[in-house]
DNA sequence: GCCAACGTTGGC
DNA sequence: GCCAACGTTGGC
């Protein structure tokens, strides 16, 4: 089975590359929608990321984690006092999930987002097409693509 | 801070 | 099952 390629976003000012490469490894807690988590779900140990800042000036790619852990029940789901707290995910039968990623690089410069939207070989990168979803599956040949302008 | 895009909720 | 209202994301 080849290894696959995703894209995930974080707010660098709530969890930045730098956090992750100060942790080593991190949980990915709090995906609240069904396409980002069953993109989750499909993650295997050893598949790559890329690491994407968004609401940064400039928003973009600023390295890659590795998936360390695969997918397994997102606990903050049943916790009352966590910002994630979802009384309709059952502890019997989890709504959300999370999986461990680590840190793999950081790039030297991140990559833009204007950057991305200029090559025509990445128009149809879902990063570019549904901007809303925070975790996203990449094809190889854009993966390849984007580590030579990194 | 604004607002477009879009996912979710809930009345009917 | 439809769709209006609403909430959230995220670029600018």
């Amino acid at each position: 089975m080849a290894r696959q390629f995703w894209l995930m976003k974080s707010e660098p000012d709530v969890y930045s590359i730098d956090d992750l490469a100060r942790d080593t490894s991190t949980f990915w807690d709090g995906v609240r929608n069904y396409q980002a988590r069953n993109h989750l779900k499909a993650m295997k140990k050893g598949d790559l990321a890329f690491f994407y800042h968004s609401n940064a000036t400039p928003p973009g790619i600023a390295g890659i984690c590795r998936v360390v852990r695969e997918a397994y029940p997102d606990s903050t789901a049943f916790e009352p006092e966590s910002k994630y707290y979802d009384p309709r995910s059952d502890p019997d039968q989890p709504r959300w999930f999370m999986v461990d990623v680590a840190f793999e690089e950081k790039f030297d410069a991140p990559v833009p987002l204007p950057s991305l939207k200029e090559l025509p070989e990445l128009e149809d990168m879902v990063l570019l097409n549904n901007s809303r979803l925070s975790v996203q599956p990449v094809k190889p040949s854009e993966w390849e693509r984007i580590l030579q302008l990194a």
